[in-house]
DNA sequence: GATGAATGAGTTTTCATTCAT
DNA sequence: CATGAATGAAAACTCATTCAT
């Protein structure tokens, strides 16, 4: 019983897989069913055992979207020094950005909320977490600096996140900028942000 | 003569308008060419006369798009105070963005060149040349200021761009945030950027 | 402009004529709509073009069965002995019933109309239709036999048309009965109705 | 092993009670296997335990039916007073009969038997017994009361059964009409037929 | 006996594109 | 220049049936 469950998320699992890549290639409405049962190596039909129909696997595809930048943050909120931290994720990102990555999914994502309520909702939930998360990480990392609590918090988180979708969407505009190029510059501007 | 190439100029124009609409609204794979068409007031058959497929009409929507972000730069260019003209910009994005606004074609067409090279390609040429009219825009600003050139101004217009393609993206994900909230943050950020 | 409005009608009735075909033969859900578009001599997505989807194809058979059987009572209302007339009318549906004919088709609507509400509606505002021309004719034809009024004109005029849809009936059921042997019968069950 | 066939046999009717509470809401060929094993809580592989496939399930629907019928004509067989009985029977069904009664399936059935020819076996060799069952209560009937065999049982008995049949498709067409209404013209019509 | 995961052909429907008028 | 009828391939989704467990 607990095996057969277990399969049956794995198969869930390898269906949101195949559709990530396939999402993330193609686009929500390029990409075919068809493409995605072959991706993920079972019969159309029974996708449709797993999910009521395709807006439930983008919505799912969004929700795991979601999850990913969430655990991102909450790795962040256990280092040690988090404008250091902060600057590598955002290095980390600056990497060829086009059809193949985690870039293309989630402009994908935002292109989609732009348009669907539902994804729209999810997208803002999620959000609404993330930003919450960075605001505590910050007043966390300031505490053991031994800086005062911000009053503008809120403004400064928004502005950060800005600064890391933004570099997100730079890395499908002007790909391959070296990264020690504009660390220095992304460094000084989130210690004014941070340590000020 | 004269008067009937404008004519052609006009209708194509009318089909791009139309278009632009409708991809805000539905994306460039989710309107249909009978939606343009309608939109447009012209017969289907009739878009074929002044663009050979769909393809085309999209290239032609980024290319308008990628020169309507040219045309802002430049219109920053002649402004007595770069920073003040900055700051005034992003404001005038922070407003609801989902499906009519221009925040919507905006991220449709950077998903869109995740996976569509022509359109990448358009999308790396127009951000090549706007970065650089930043530069230079931005190096006038400093010499009008009796500031010094910036050894790293890539890095510097690079991070500049990014904080403004991101509040796009937070358009999306948190919309209404109160523009003088996140005014004076984004005054010292670009201040610390620009002025420094 | 004329001729093409009329082209237009003309490759709809093309349709509705293919469309009574296949669902006399399979049934309103077991003929496709490639099966449709074979049989009207065009693509299926053409079908589309004059038809919203298949349900609106279904609905305008009904309507034409209906209007069919309408056609028919007003053409008994001017024969010269209705009682005659009718039995002649029983008589004309008294031959194999099975596929092909118009007997199928007619079950094919009520049955449907059993799942179908707006199916349903159609077929009850056609009854109602058709009951009251019924029962104008029947007043008309005992007037000109000098008969008296009927004050149960509408409960005879219910248990007439019940006859001739169980004939319908029977023809599935019990086909090829010679009509002269129930005609007999017939005369002297419709006389008692009509002429008492 | 009595009560292991027992439990087949009992296994089977459930599959059949739950199929033609779900033919006559969706008719055969709208309501699904997967529905058919919902409704009568089992799986749907199992349903193939006991029904080779869906036709013959359909099938055994229709055969029920037909049996219903004939026990129906049988229980009349035993009335004292075998008018009064008809006129009982044909008022029994005049209630509202849309999706869940029973004359949806009989409609089902027929329009089915117009198309399958297997159905239409079942349901000629059914009402082959019906009728001469019919025939036969008829001449008893009379024979009680004293009256001569019929020369014309056959039409009388065919014209009978149509005009239950047609207050079927009546119940469809234009349900609730008071049985009250038509009951006096009805016992007239068949006191006709049976009685002179 | 009993399950339900799995299949793949089939369904209705949409859509970019062409072309005769 | 302008129309919209026409196509056919492809999309999302369904379903009877099978079979390993």
């Amino acid at each position: 019983m607990k095996t057969e469950q277990d399969r049956g998320e794995a198969r869930c699992n390898q269906v949101l897989d195949a559709a990530a890549d396939c999402f993330r290639q193609r686009g929500f409405h390029g990409a075919s069913m068809s493409e995605l049962a072959k991706a993920a190596g079972m019969s159309v039909g029974h996708i449709y055992h797993y999910f009521e129909n395709k807006e439930a696997i983008i919505a799912a595809i969004v929700e795991r979207d979601v999850a990913e930048i969430l655990a991102l943050l909450d790795s962040l909120h256990d280092e040690e020094d988090i404008l250091q931290a902060l600057i590598r994720e955002a290095g980390n990102n600056l990497e060829e950005a086009t059809c193949g990555s985690d870039d293309a999914l989630q402009l994908e994502v935002l292109a989609e909320a732009t348009r669907n309520p539902k994804v729209l909702a999810m997208v803002r939930d999620g959000d609404r977490l993330a930003r919450n998360r960075l605001a505590e990480t910050i007043t966390k990392g300031r505490a053991m600096r031994g800086l005062a609590p911000l009053a503008d918090l809120e403004a400064r988180s928004e502005i950060i996140i800005a600064l890391f979708e933004g570099l997100t969407c730079r890395n499908v505009r002007n790909p391959g900028v070296p990264l020690d190029a504009i660390a220095t510059v992304l460094r000084s501007t989130l210690q004014n942000l941070l340590e000020t």
